[in-house]
Parts: structure tokens; sequence; C-alpha cells
RNA sequence: GCGAGAGUGGCGGAACUGGCAGACGCGCGAGACUUAGGAUCUCGUGGGCAACCGUGGGGGUUCAAGUCCCCCCUCUCGCACCA
């Protein structure tokens, strides 16, 4: 047997033919219009390129490769998010040099991409990693810094013992460490912290600005969490001072039965009367003692304990218990809650388990029954001072709201108030393997160190354990720590901690447009060319991680002039995790892990990019399954004898006679499907209706070189390699990717015939094949013909029809 | 629990604004060419002997529902005491 073509001899001859004459190289030619088409770039592990990457990969390259044939200047860069954690842990177990298995995995990485012909510039490549890019990320940080927007403080942090440094919020999963599963504490330490709280309402609401999947939207708003209500003093019984809670629901105030402190409010101490005093205490202890997990695990069942303390309710002037316990958390609103067991579902649950009472202010539910929480309908009731002044009786919610939060402002007790789950970003982390801040320490004081003398290296160790006692292992080189104040002069002390992975990745989609630029993060001019970001395609996981971080570094950039745009990324696409042939999850330890090389080794880069994409949408999750890229390698071969005979040149059926009418309208319709699925990102569809034309191209003997040349223009995108060669094999100079896109004739893309289906009470009964000039009186004519069986000579109630797509009977 | 998305043949999946359900591919079956084929080509392939029945289940709107409305079930992802 033979196969239709050698895809390894014309895959490595294409491949050489793009890197000698620099094929994808971009330059910045304003004349034509730009795309900005992104993927986003992987952290290059030990294990290789996986074919979950390559989805990705694959659907950008072909919409590179579609647009730049479109007459588009499209830049399509890739590099490296190079600093991270395991490198670093492999240095601590071999001793090897994170900077030594980076570069060797990056080599990996790159050797595999070009395998596939992803048809990047590879003259823009950088890497997070390198001194003259992380100088920049420094840069941003020393811009944050004097905009107040990168501060130290003492915060409880998350502290993993095993790993010997603080997690962000992000890394960890179900109280365990997100890289080894190891458990977390908390801790308070002193740490470096980016204000991302200061741009939470930009980033809230330009996210209508993006067209991004409706589910990241939600993830984004979800986090960031703005909740609308009012801020409220409830004054303390029998001392000065008062408990301020934050509510979003103030036209239920008349409903609060007691009140509930965070255990470590701080307030706690001085309301805590003598009687309850050790009870307090030894609650709060037991709640300190509890990591995330176990707070997490004891779910549900409420616990708290009574101060002895008491508060005045504003509204009504009642005295209200004041309890504390551990389902009011410190870090959200003010630490502070009033207790409105009618109508909030934890309140209600602590309340029957107190025997605390519960007061209906909203009628539409049973309270002794369960909370009643809905706003959307019920009416204020109990709810008027006791001396007439103020009443909100007979009001909906959403009226009471707004009445009770203006009377509070007029009393000097409350005030409209916005809150946020979005906290502060804590931005250090104690590692080796990640950039360096740029700051020393004289005196307590943080002082930044001169822009002129960035980058501060990343200093050279063979020591990377972790310090252990919270500082990375940077603190242990003594020579590099010591230093002197750059303004005063005086010795000071180098910052030891490094920062996060997602420092690099805030910004790189901006040094792409301009990688090699020392003077500057990024040329003006070019950056107003080529920004936004047109078409940015990465995984889900980072939802919310990177796609927030990078938005709101790009909103600080673009208030101190170096971006032009408010937002980074217009169009966002997840690809959907490749699962193994089994249907689960890829990984070593199923074994069901497949090896692109191994693919691409059997049947060639071509067939594994078509695969890739023939599989299913975009997004959708969806299973590997080998006998499918067997499948499409079927449909390549096909393509190649529709234009090579056996002796490998050109079929005696190619030929430069004109294209029947049946074969243009084929071509036309599908350079129509192809143009608008590619457009739309339907790469399945595309690939089905160039299968559907090349069955048909098949069966005849008289392939007009008409049809045939457009049909391998677009399969170029998909499949650029066989394509190039096929071009070639067509007489026609390289290279195809530089060919204009075909263009398609409506006129051809509709049949001159048309089936029109005749139904009788919506049930198909027959079928009439007509031309396209045919009249309703015709076809209803024709299928009264058709259908008389079922008509029965019987005169149908009702005709519907609808032009040349269906007649339908009623009888 | 809350938020988002999704349930269609043996399998992956098609079906633009309601208008022939199952395109295309895999698998399977039959045939052709063959010493042979796990190559290639052709044909067939939702279920049922049939009338008919079929897009997770149950209602509804409509001449017509995979598509729209109501109720329910299952799965995936995210959040998880956020006041």
């Amino acid at each position: 047997m033979s196969k239709g073509y050698d895809h390894r001899a014309i895959e490595a001859k294409w491949q050489q033919y793009w890197e000698q004459h620099a094929t994808f190289r971009v330059t910045d030619d304003v004349s034509k219009p730009k795309f900005y088409c992104l993927d986003m770039f992987p952290y290059p592990s030990g294990a290789g390129l996986h074919v979950g990457h390559l989805e990705g990969y694959t659907a950008t390259d072909i919409v590179s490769r579609y647009k730049r044939m479109k007459g588009f200047n499209v830049l399509h860069p890739m590099g490296w998010d190079a600093f991270g954690l395991p490198a670093e842990q492999y240095a601590v177990k071999t001793g090897v040099h994170p900077a030594k298995t980076t570069a060797e995995n990056i080599t990996t990485f790159k050797r595999q991409m070009k395998r596939v012909g992803l048809s990047y510039d590879w003259e823009r490549e950088l890497s997070t990693t390198d001194p003259g890019y992380y100088r920049w990320t420094q840069w941003i940080f020393l811009k944050l810094f004097e905009r107040g927007l990168a501060y130290v403080a003492e915060v409880p942090v998350n502290w993993c013992p095993q790993l010997g440094t603080v997690l962000a919020n992000e890394e960890i999963v179900d109280g365990k460490s997100e890289v080894g599963g190891f458990d977390v504490i908390r801790k308070p330490m002193r740490q470096w912290v980016l204000k991302i709280t200061a741009y939470a309402d930009r980033l809230l609401e330009d996210l209508k600005l993006v067209d991004w999947p409706t589910s990241t939207l939600e993830m984004q708003k979800n986090w960031i969490g703005r909740s609308i209500g009012a801020e409220v003093d409830f004054a303390l019984v029998g001392r000065a001072g008062a408990i301020r809670v934050f509510t979003t629901r103030p036209d239920t105030l008349f409903g609060a039965t007691y009140m509930v402190l965070a255990p470590e409010h701080p307030l706690v101490d001085g309301i805590t009367s003598e009687a309850q005093k050790a009870a307090v205490q030894a609650y709060r202890e037991g709640t300190a003692r509890k990591s995330d997990l176990q707070r997490q695990e004891l779910e549900k069942e409420k616990t708290g304990v009574f101060t002895g303390g008491y508060a005045v309710n504003p509204v009504n002037q009642e005295r209200l218990p004041i309890w504390i316990a551990d389902y009011v958390l410190m870090s959200y609103g003010t630490g502070a809650i009033m207790a409105v067991p009618a109508h909030d579902e934890r309140d209600w649950a602590f309340a029957r388990q107190y025997q605390l009472p519960i007061r209906e202010v909203i009628t539409g539910g049973n309270v002794q029954e369960a909370a009643f929480t809905d706003t959307d309908r019920g009416t204020v009731v109990n709810s008027a001072a006791s001396d007439g002044s103020f009443s909100i009786n007979g009001l909906i919610p959403s009226e009471a709201i707004p009445k009770v939060t203006e009377w509070l402002a007029k009393q000097g007790k409350g005030t409209r108030a916005v809150n946020y789950k979005l906290r502060d970003w804590l931005f250090a982390r104690q590692r080796y393997w990640g950039e360096p801040f740029p700051i020393v320490w004289v005196d307590g004081e943080a002082r930044p160190i001169p822009e002129q003398q960035l980058p501060l290296m990343l200093p050279e160790t063979s020591n990377f354990k972790p310090s252990g006692t919270g500082e990375s292992p940077l603190a242990n080189l003594d020579q590099w720590l010591a230093t002197v104040d750059p303004g005063s002069g005086k010795p000071a002390r180098r910052e030891t901690n490094t920062m996060p992975q997602w420092a690099g990745s805030c910004w790189y989609y901006l040094r792409f447009i301009d990688s090699k630029n020392s003077a500057q993060l990024v040329d003006q001019a070019k950056e107003c060319y080529w920004m936004p970001v047109d078409l940015y395609i990465g995984g889900s996981e980072h939802a919310v991680l990177h796609l927030l971080y990078s938005r709101f570094w790009h909103k600080v950039l673009f208030d101190i002039g170096v971006v032009s745009t408010p937002e980074p990324f217009m169009k966002l696409v997840h690809q959907g995790i490749v699962l193994g042939e089994d249907n689960q999850k890829m990984s070593k330890s199923r074994g069901n892990v497949v090896n692109p090389d191994e693919m691409i080794d059997q049947f060639g880069a071509d067939a594994v990019r078509l695969y890739e994409m023939f599989m299913g949408p975009l997004e959708a999750m969806k299973p590997w399954s080998t006998r499918g890229v067997e499948g499409v390698t079927r449909f390549l071969e096909r393509v190649w004898r529709l234009i090579v005979d056996d002796q490998g040149h050109l079929s005696s059926a190619v030929v430069s006679a004109g294209a029947s009418l049946d074969h243009q309208r084929l071509l036309h319709q599908t350079i129509k499907k192809v143009t608008e699925d590619i457009e739309a990102l339907r790469f399945n569809t595309a690939i089905s209706q160039m299968m559907i034309f090349t069955n048909e191209m098949t069966k005849t003997q008289q392939r007009p070189r008409s049809v045939i040349e457009p049909f391998v223009l677009l399969l170029a995108p998909f499949a650029p390699h066989v394509a190039e060669e096929l071009w070639g094999l067509l007489g026609q100079p390289p290279s195809v990717s530089q060919q204009p896109w075909p263009t398609f004739d409506p006129a051809l893309t509709v049949s001159e015939r048309v089936t029109i289906p005749i139904q009788i009470n919506g049930k198909l009964r027959a079928k009439l094949d007509v031309g396209l000039d045919v009249s309703r009186e015709e076809v209803e004519r024709l299928a009264r013909v058709e259908a008389a069986e079922w008509l029965q000579g019987k005169e149908p109630r009702k005709v519907i029809y609808v032009d040349k797509k269906l007649l339908n009977f009623v009888v």
C-alpha cells in the first residue's frame, strides 16, 4: 500500500522554507489594517506541549493565516511565562538551577511548536525571566509604588509550612495548596500588597466593553462582588462608641433582634462582660486555631457566644444583645452585622440554634419555617418608630431601602455604602525564581531603586531552599542583601521577596509589540497601532486570575499614559479541555495522556491540526480519538489524490477547462461556509464543508483548476504544509500563505433547484423538487397531487407556505 | 446553597432569525478491485415487521418546537457563611 503523501518530507520542507524566507515576520506596516492574534503564553513545563495546548494554538494559527490572506497585518507572537514554582521545586530537589531547566524546556516547547507549523513571528519571542523583560515588570512595580498602589501591610496570609511560602487565595484549592496539595494555615506577616480594590469599579464597569464568554464575565463579576447597601451605626449600651455594620437590606432594620461581631473584631474585648469573659476568650481561641480547611469542614453548623454587651437599634431604640460568631467574617464589610433572622438564612439558623427571637418585617413567607429572603415581593410591616416619627410600613423592599438609608443619613446614623468581595492582591512570594522587587529598606522604610538602575538582577546562587522563617532564599545571600540607599547613601537591606508568577504575565502582550525596545516598555505609536488584542485564546483556568490582574495593570498603565485603550483583550475565547480516549481527564496516573510528538510522527502535523479542530466546538470539552485522526488523515489523502497522481505528478484529472455550474456552486458555497465559519471560530463545520467538497470532486474526472486552486487556498490555514505542496504542484509559486483569500459570488451560493417538504398537519408526507423561480400557486398545485393520498379529496382548512422552504396543509 | 453553561444515533458532533432532525467524521454492515488487505472505491447505517415513535423527563404556545414559555431531573465549571 502507499500513503497518499509523505507528510514527513513535506512538513520538514515547508517549515524550512518558512523559516528561511521569514514568511511570518511582521512589521509595523500601518498602511494595512492590523489584527493582533494572541495565545496565552505557556509555562514551559518539563512535560512539553500537550494536545490541549495545541487546540488553542491551532485555532489562533488558523485565524492568523486566514487574516493574513485577507490582507491584514497580523501580529501573532509567542513567548514564555517562565518564572514559577515547578522549576524552583525541581532545583530544591536536584540542585539544577531553574534557569537551566527553564532554558531546556523552552527549547523543547519551541521545537514542538515549529513542528506543528505554527506561524509565529519568532523574532518577537520573549521570556518573563529575561532581565531585558523583567526590567519593565520592575518598572511597572515602581509606578504602582509611586502611585500608592503598592504598599506593605501586616496581613493574615495563607502560610504553607511545607512549601515554606505564602500563597495567594487563588493558589489554594479546598484549603490545600494548589501545587502539592499541602495544608495551609493563617498567619500574620508583613507583605507587599497591590491595591487592586482601588480599581474595583472600573474593573467591573469595563466588562461591558469586551466580547468575552458569559461564564468568564460572570466569574469576574462575582469575584469583584460589588454589593450596594448601607453602613449603620448601633450605639453601644453603657459605654461610648458604636458598632458599625454593613447591610444590603436596610429595609429589614426593624427586624434586627441581635448583633454579631467577627471573633477577631477589635471591639470584642471592650464590650465583653465580666461574666462572659471566659466563654468569649475560649471561643476566640478556638476560632484562631482553625485552619481555613477546618472552618469549611465544620460547615453550616453555626456556633457563637454571647458577649454580655448590648447595642441600640437606631430606628427603634431597641437593646440588642451582641454575640460573636465565626460565620461573620472580619475580612468583609465592617466585620460586624445586624442579625435579621426573619430575612436572612444564616441569621435564621443561628437564631434557631440559640433561641433568639425571629421578627417578621416583610410579609410573604412563613418566618417560623424559614427565612424569607425575597426582595421582589412582600410588603414591609412592623417597621415604625414608636413615637410615630418614622415608618416604612406598607412599602415594598425596593422603596423601603432608599427611604431608610436617607433617614439614617439625616440622623447621622448611617450612610449609603458599597462593598466588594475583592481583596487587595497579595503580591509577594518567598521564593527565588521570580522578579526581585526594586526596593531597598532603610530605617524600616521602603525606598524605590531609581528607574535608571533597572533591571535589578536576580542574583546567582546554588541554594534554592526557602529559609523557612518566611523569608525567601535571597535572604541567605549576604553580599547581595547589603547595599546602600541610592537617595541618602545610608546602609540599606534589599527586599528579599520576589514577585508572583502573575507579574510577568500581566503585561507581556504589550512587549510583543516592541520586544526589543531598551528605552521604553513599548513605543507609543506602535502601541496605538497594535492595541488592543483582537483575539485572545487560552484556558478558562485563567478566567479570574491572570485576566483580572492583567486588566488591573492595563488600567494603571492607561492612567499613566503608557497604553491607549481601557481594556487589553477585546475578544476572548477559552478552548475546551481535551480528555483522554477514555473520556477521563488526561493524567499520567491514568495512562491516557496523548503525546503530540507521537501523533505528529504517525499522522503528520497537518492531520493533527485538522483533527484538533474537527473534534468539536472549540470551547467544548471533548475526548481525543486517534481513530478520528485517522479519519482526517484519509481526508487529506483524498485531497492529495484529487490533485496528484500515483507518480507524484499533477493529476491529469486537473484540467484548465471551465467549471460546470454545479462545480462553481459547490466551490462558492464552500468558500462562503469556510470564510464565515473561520470568522465565527467554527472550525469543525468549516472542515466538514471541505470534506463535502472533496467527496464531490473525487467523483469527477474533470477537476477544473478554477475550482481546485481556490480550494487549496481555503485549506491552507488548516493544513498549511500540504497546501503549500499542492500549490507548488499546481505550478504556482510559493507561498500559498501569501495568496489573497478567495471570495465568493453570492449568486453562486444558492442552487437553482430546491426541495420543498410537503407537510400535512406538520408531518412530512412528500417532497417536491422545483426550480427557484417557482410560484406559490405552482407549488400548491403540485403538492395537492403529491399529497392527494393524505388529503383524501378534502379541502385543507388552511395552507401555510414559507417561500421556497415548506408547504403545510392543515386539515 | 448561589451563579453560569450543557443534555441530540453505538461514539465525536451538525441543524443561521421556530420550518425536511441526525450534515461531516468515527464505528458497523454489504459489495467492488484483489494472492491478500487493517489500503482504496461504491452503497447502506436513529428505533420499530408496520401504522408510527424519536433531540434528559413532564406540561404548554404554534399550522409547525432540538430551537420559544413553565415545572422537574442529570452533568460540567466557578463561588462557597460575602451580611
